[in-house]
DNA sequence: ATTTTATGTAACTTATGATGTTTCTTAAGG
DNA sequence: CCTTAAGAAACATCATAAGTTACATAAAAT
């Protein structure tokens, strides 16, 4: 299964973009992330809906943080970029009377939504500007 | 991203193979499944490398447990189906040298890392036999 | 005004891995 | 020897992030 790693790259992005403190443009971005600028701004453009940052047209335009990094956490630029689940484990809906089924999958879904639940509070514990200077584990 | 359904798949066949006590055949839990006997057989044959289930030839033959339910957990039949990585979320690997990169993913992984222990625990805490009997979350 | 530089966006292709399908082989009971 | 069943190889399908192509739009430089 191909892995999602938008939240990676964005948030080396958004370190890059607070250490240049000037506009960067989705072609330089783009050779950042051994990409391409379309990929670039699609999912950029998700966060300029939330307002993490801003683009500008033309000459000298490109992108910028909209707020500082330590207004910013990874549960927010992870909530910017998907709505889809965190995990690869995907439950039955084949019987939807079978009582079974519904133990089996309540099961595996009590632990995902645990777990889940676990991510985004530590998600929601990190700032970006504690990536800027050595992030250390916990 | 499509979903691994193959846990939810197989721990609702061995509740039934032990509510059944008789051999199954692959085509009677492909329709179960609302899938075919080559998938059964696919993916219940990972669970007979493991000693989970065993499989008989020709006539009168099929699935039977292998192992009394409340000796398997939900975390033996997760690790027989798999080895790849629970999460959607992927890190990358574009620029060993960009401290920037690396504090980014060892912050991510650090946080998986810990919400895959948690599940790996729960998962571990969980018998079959449980979700023979209807079960509750906590 | 025109050119250049940049984002915005639609449409299409590619890559990946679970899932699905076809076909044949092998083994066991009747 | 026929039927039933698993085993297994080869190939197709599906979903989605990623990659690509092409063009429109906007802003600054000339």
């Amino acid at each position: 299964m191909r892995k999602d790693s938008r939240l990676s790259r964005m948030l080396h992005v958004l370190v890059h973009l607070h250490q240049l403190q000037q506009a960067v443009t989705s072609d330089q971005l783009a050779l950042m992330l051994h990409t391409n600028p379309v990929v670039v701004r699609r999912t950029m453009s998700l966060l300029r809906e939330q307002g993490y940052v801003s683009a500008v047209k033309g000459h000298g335009g490109g992108w910028t943080l909209a707020k500082p990094l330590h207004e910013i956490t990874l549960l927010d630029i992870h909530r910017s970029l998907s709505e889809s689940s965190l995990f690869t484990i995907g439950l039955t809906d084949e019987h939807n009377n079978c009582p079974i089924e519904k133990a089996v999958n309540l099961a595996i879904d009590d632990v995902l939504q645990e777990a889940e639940a676990l991510v985004l509070q530590r998600f929601g514990e990190v700032t970006l500007d504690k990536l800027a200077t050595g992030y250390t584990p916990r």
